[in-house]
RNA sequence: GGGCGCGUGGCCAAGCCUGGAUAUGGCAACAGCCUCCUAAGCUGUAGAUCAGGGGUCCGAAUCCCCUCGCGCCCGCCA
């Protein structure tokens, strides 16, 4: 089967046959819709003797080329356009023989997505969940381009944070049952007394009993962040979100794990003279410590510790941070590959903070939004609007508008990007969203479900300018899968997505479907298919979820 | 102070890696479109010194340098 990247190169080969060492680059799908193709070579029109006769032999050979239209020249350019219905034919026939397209596949190496990861001392607020939106999708993107991956969550229980947690529930709420909410304002008292006072030696105290290895702490610990953990799963699990492994911080320092780092790295590691404490220096950077003066590990040493375990276990290995992580990022990968020398593939991905209007997100100091209450407005703006077009609302539909809009609002922008959160944008239906797109595989189904056929055969006869366009977007679906695959940028598929509904959008308004003569009802019939199944397939690596009726 | 990220119409994004055709969309605004497969849609109008300045180049939103603004990092915290 030939997919659009595969197009191109034919293309280049055919162009290269003439001029030589064409780049890869200049011949690409038009951004500028001119064309579906477009050769762009002026830059060889200096170099390249009989430029001029060289560029029309170019354009036709390409034209004589299988799938190819036309070929224009205009300039030093050469637009091309494809054959709409052997295209149509490509897609149509991988969809009715492997159910899927594309249907190509990578040798399966294990990959691992670490994503969420975040400390649970509360529920899982929209900055948060940035992370998890952002790795659920690569994760679902990797998979999709044929690896085996799993998904983890790194979950801190040791450190500050969370012995700060249990101290909380302990100071102001010992004995009562512990739940989310009862722990959340212990988290918040303690924090202000810390405030207050200035000082944290009880915490301290806790945290050096903890790293030690005191086993009734760090049971009792776990045991309260198993309760947060439980209700951020919860949470994610409603945005179609799951995990596949959980690796608790403890297990590192229980294990002696962190002592097997200290040996693994002892040729690199200084001793400072005075106390003890032991670190390595990196070149560029700065000393990064790995054990305290009192013999403890730190952060870094049982994050080593966490991507030996990793490595031990898969092939690559992708890590989503917030970008106060970027430098950790650089720790780690030097510490890998060239102290450790793994020859693993480990890829960080960062994104920017999602800030209020009024400023920073912080469970700490109470000025976050919950991803759940997020969800539950859209959740209600959904049926609203079933209402008062139907009259009733189904629930299930609801729900799947409600988790579809919320990961969409955060995975269609750049991740490195910082976001603003405006109710009035993450409510937002209209225009650039999750429900456009949905709304247009409505309008698909709709067709579908009236049309007495499901298809037949069809010819190229009255097509529509709006359904080969709609049909070379639908081609370029393996282009955009790879292109998002090659830079892990599932926000790729996003804009792919919008672009793919706005075509679709276009040929509904333009093109009758059901109440046309054979041969062209067929074909058209043969469009909404593909599209109903590409569109599936790409929404399903975003997590969105379609529908037949909203 | 050093390092990193971000800056694109009133607002929000795409494009930047890999320079090339009149900078692409959405929201908001204005004017229109439902006897017709779902109007969560569509059409049209208006709106941009691509933060600013310099440089490289035949050609810069894109590459380089400087400046400004916002954010982050620079712990024996995580």
């Amino acid at each position: 089967m030939l997919l659009f990247q595969d197009m191109l190169e034919l293309i280049r080969s055919e162009a290269r046959r003439f001029i030589d060492g064409i780049e890869e680059k200049e011949v690409i799908f038009d951004p500028t819709e001119h064309a579906h193709i477009t050769l762009r070579l002026i830059k060889y029109s200096r170099s390249v003797d009989d430029f001029d006769s060289k560029l029309d032999s170019i354009c036709e050979g390409i034209g004589k080329l299988k799938f190819v239209g036309s070929a224009k020249r205009e300039g030093a350019y050469i637009n091309v356009n494809l054959e709409p219905l052997t295209v149509l034919r490509t897609i149509s026939e991988s969809i009715e023989t492997a159910g899927i397209f594309p249907d190509s596949f990578q040798d399966p190496e294990r990959v691992s997505v670490e994503h969420t990861s975040t400390n649970p001392t509360g529920p899982i607020h929209m900055g948060r969940v940035r992370n998890s939106i952002i790795g659920d999708s690569v994760a679902r993107l990797i998979a999709r381009y044929g690896y085996r991956v799993t998904t983890q969550y790194y979950v801190n229980d040791s450190g500050k944070q969370m012995l700060s947690l249990y101290l909380g529930y302990r100071k102001f709420h010992d004995g009562e049952k512990p739940t989310v909410p009862i722990l959340l304002d212990g988290y918040l008292k303690i924090y202000s007394l810390f405030e207050k006072e200035g000082n944290e030696k009880e915490v301290e105290d806790l945290m050096e009993r903890y790293e030690k290895g005191d086993e009734e702490i760090i049971r009792n610990v776990r045991e309260i962040a198993t309760i947060v953990l439980d209700s951020i799963v919860e949470d994610l699990a409603r945005l179609h979100i799951k995990f596949d492994e959980f690796t608790w911080e403890s297990e590192f320092i229980t294990t002696g794990e962190t002592k097997e780092v200290m040996k693994r790295l002892s040729t690199s590691i200084q001793t400072n003279p005075d106390d003890g404490a032991r670190y390595i220096d990196i070149p560029g950077l700065r000393k990064i410590y790995l054990e305290r003066r009192n013999g403890t590990s730190l952060y870094v040493t049982r994050d080593i510790a966490y991507h030996m375990y990793k490595f031990s276990q898969y092939d690559r290995c992708i890590v989503i941070l917030g970008e106060d992580h970027r430098e950790h990022g650089k720790i780690m990968t030097y510490i890998m590959h060239d102290l450790l020398e793994y020859k693993n593939q480990l890829d960080f991905l960062f994104y920017g903070y999602v800030n209020l209007e009024s400023g920073k997100m912080s469970t700490r100091k109470g000025t976050s939004i919950p991803v759940r209450e997020v969800y539950d407005k859209l959740v209600e703006k959904a049926k609203n609007e079933m209402i008062s077009r139907y009259g009733n609302a189904s629930d299930e539909t609801a729900h799947k508008i409600a988790s579809s809009s919320l990961r969409f609002y955060l995975v269609k922008i750049n991740p490195s990007k910082p976001i603003t959160f405006k109710w009035e944008d993450a409510l937002d239906f209209n225009g650039e969203t999750a429900p456009f797109i949905m709304y247009s595989y409505t309008r698909a189904a709709s067709i579908m479900d009236k049309a007495a056929s499901t298809g037949g055969k069809y010819s190229g006869e009255e097509m529509h300018e709006s359904e080969g366009d709609l049909i070379i977007h639908l081609y370029q679906y393996p282009y955009r899968l790879k292109e998002a695959y090659m830079s892990l940028k599932p926000e790729v598929l996003a804009n792919y997505l919008l672009v793919l509904s706005k075509k679709f959008t276009k040929f509904y308004e333009n093109c009758r479907v059901i109440d046309q003569p054979d041969p062209v009802r067929n074909r058209r019939i043969e469009i909404i298919k593909s599209y109903m199944k590409i569109l599936e397939d790409c929404s399903d690596i975003l997590g969105i979820t379609n529908v037949r009726k909203m």
